[in-house]
DNA sequence: CTTGACCCCGTACTAATGTACAGGGTGTAA
DNA sequence: TTACACCCTGTACATTAGTACGGGGTCAAG
């Protein structure tokens, strides 16, 4: 590539991987600074293409797009907003641990259920989703199916 | 609890930790069966708070309504149809799978990102997101820079 | 200097997943 | 029997993250 040339919208577009719209989307939202404009037209750097990707997987790894802001925003903090910005890291880093934990145990849930549903020769009774669920769930959080309220014990 | 009593849906939402209108609209995807109605009201079992419980799972786990639907339907499939569930089973694990290798990549740039940013001491020029991502990334999926359009190779 | 691909802005629409009324009915405790 | 919490249906609104469209301007190849 040669780096004299332009990149218009489209081409950063399709270099990102992601629609003109939803760049443009992104600029009036403020994830993306718009660059100063050239007779009208948007002209942009590698650089930015490298930003939509990171977007895209902040966004993949279950940030929303006002986190990434706050995230993209912070990188260029200084003093007192370092803490803040490194206290949000450590947050989603439990969040995300803990989403790990998750996964695992629905990747043993799912195994579970193919196998005995799945199975060819399995008969229809044994295909109980919820169960295979319910034992492999409590590991990682429980909510106990005790002390259930009924309607006659109504709030007054 | 009594289980002669009659769960109502205020008490079935409460149970399972979800709104009334959470569980009408379920309702109305098809994802719950309404109950049989004694007197123009929904009954509920405890069975049902348990699959609000799962929906709630599985959506926690990537699955969209739809998905969740279309696995709630096929428990009580039966030949052919089992092959396919069985199909989606194991897609869905891949899916987890790779989903878990990402987010292992994640926490690993996060805490780079942390250590480097956050830190106390440090100076702003350090903070690099993308550099932390970009690094810790490559290992799980890679789209490389190289071959980048710009505008004078136009299409014609 | 025309033409066709591409860009601009502003607005409106979509899809998924709920939430929130409005207007009326029900059931039970006092 | 009345009050009040709770239920019903139906429709509209909210949020997130785009996507599409209309009406017009720009640029570069032929």
């Amino acid at each position: 590539m040669n780096k004299q040339q332009k990149m218009t919208i489209g081409y950063l577009a399709k270099n990102a991987n992601v629609g003109v719209e939803t760049v443009r989307f992104y600029e009036r939202k403020g994830i993306l600074q718009q660059p100063p404009k050239q007779g009208g037209f948007r002209y942009y750097q590698e650089s930015d293409v490298k930003r939509i990707r990171l977007v895209k997987r902040l966004q993949d790894i279950g940030f929303t797009l006002d986190e990434v802001k706050e995230f993209l925003v912070a990188e260029t903090c200084c003093g007192e907003a370092k803490s803040v910005i490194r206290q949000k890291s450590n947050e989603k880093i439990s969040e995300i641990n803990a989403k790990i934990l998750e996964l695992n145990a629905a990747v043993n849930a799912l195994q579970k259920f193919a196998d005995s549903c799945g199975a060819e020769g399995s008969v229809a009774i044994g295909c109980q989703l919820l169960d295979c669920f319910e034992n492999e769930w409590e590991c990682c959080k429980t909510t106990s199916m005790s002390n259930l309220e009924t309607t006659h014990e109504r709030k007054m």
